[in-house]
DNA sequence: TCGTTGCTGCGAACGGTTCGCAACAGCCCC
DNA sequence: GGGGCTGTTGCGAACCGTTCGCAGCAACGA
C-alpha cells in the first residue's frame, strides 16, 4: 500500500468529467499493482456523482445495485475498508450510526450533532493548534485533515432548554 | 461552572469517602424525582471504586456481579444512559469499539489511538480556541469537557513506517 | 490463452446495543 | 406498615452494522 498513512490528496480538476476522475482514481490503483475490478470503479462512480455526501456502506450498495444488481453489501464494505487503507477515501464515524465515506481529497473536518446527526463541514485549517499541541505535548498524531468533533448544531442546542 | 447544556459538575471532594460521594449523587438524584434503585447505586459505586477507568456497559455488568449477580446487562446498558441523560456520566465513544463511561465531574478530553486504541486524557482547556470559533461561526455548541480525537498514539506513530 | 492470485457472492456469525413484556420494587399516601 | 401507582428490572429475542469463511470467478501477467 502506501509509506504514509495519510496519502498525499490527488489533485482537484474541477473541468473534469466523472469518468475521467475515476479512471485517474482507477489508474492510481493500477499503478499500484491493485486490481481494477467491477465493484471499486462502481464505488468510485457512486462517490463522484454525488459529491458532498457522505454515503454509508448500506447506501452505497443501494446505489450501486440500480447499475450492478450483483454487487454485494459485504462486497462494498470491503471495497471502501480496501479504498480508504489506500487514501483514497476517510471514513467519517458519527454517532452510534453507520460509518459514512467521501474522498480524501476533500479534505476538511467535521461537526456531528449529537441530537440530530446533522453534519457540519468545517475549515480544513481548524484544528491546526490543537494538533500541533497534541504532537509536542504528547507524541500523539492526528490526521490533519479528517476529524470529527461532537455536540449540538445550533438548531438543536437553541430547542434544548439550557 | 457553565452556562451550556451539559449540566453543572458535581463537586469535587478529594477528602470525602467513596461511600458518601455515590450517597450525595443519589441525593441528586432523589432531588430531581427519580428512583433509588440498587442497579443505580451499583454502577455508582462501582465506577467510584476505580476512579481513572474509563468502563464499557460489558466492563461494568462483568464488576457488578460479583456484589449483584441478578443485574442484567441490560439494565447496566439502561443505567449508564439514565445516568449520562441526567448528566453525571459522560460517555466516550473510542473507535469500532463498544463505549466507555466515566463521570461528569472528571473532565478532560480523549486522544484515542486508531491502532491500538490506547487513550490519551488531555487537559481541558486544549480545545478551547476551536469551541469559541464552532460558536461564533457555525453556531455549533460543542460539550467543552468531554471531546475525543482520533489518531496515532507515540508508539503506534512511531512502529508505523513514516 | 492460460495460470496465478486476489476479489467476489453468499450466507452465517459476530459484537454491541435495544426492545417488548411480564414481574418486581420504590416511593407516596393513608 | 400496608396498599397502590408507576417506573425499573430480568429475560430473551431481535436488531444493526460489520466481519468472516469458503468456493467460484475474474483481472492481469506471461
Amino acid at each position: 500500500m502506501s509509506d504514509h498513512p495519510h496519502p498525499p490528496a490527488i489533485e482537484e480538476r474541477p473541468d473534469e468529467q466523472p469518468d475521467d476522475q475515476v479512471d485517474e482514481l482507477l489508474d492510481r490503483l493500477r499503478a499500484r499493482g491493485e486490481r481494477i475490478t467491477v465493484a471499486r470503479r462502481a464505488v468510485l462512480e457512486t462517490l463522484i456523482a454525488e459529491p458532498d455526501s457522505h454515503l454509508s456502506a448500506d447506501e452505497l450498495a443501494g446505489r450501486i445495485h440500480g447499475d450492478h444488481p450483483s454487487i454485494h453489501l459485504s462486497t462494498v464494505y470491503r471495497t471502501v475498508e480496501f479504498l480508504t487503507e489506500t487514501g483514497i477515501l476517510t471514513e467519517v464515524r458519527v454517532g452510534h450510526g453507520p460509518s459514512s465515506y467521501h474522498f480524501a481529497t476533500d479534505a476538511h473536518h467535521h461537526a456531528v450533532c449529537d441530537a440530530c446527526g446533522t453534519e457540519v463541514a468545517l475549515p480544513a485549517d481548524l484544528f491546526d493548534g490543537v494538533i500541533t499541541r497534541l504532537r509536542l505535548d504528547h507524541g500523539f498524531e492526528s490526521d490533519p485533515h479528517h476529524l470529527t468533533i461532537t455536540g449540538l448544531c445550533a438548531d438543536c442546542a437553541a430547542a434544548r432548554p439550557a
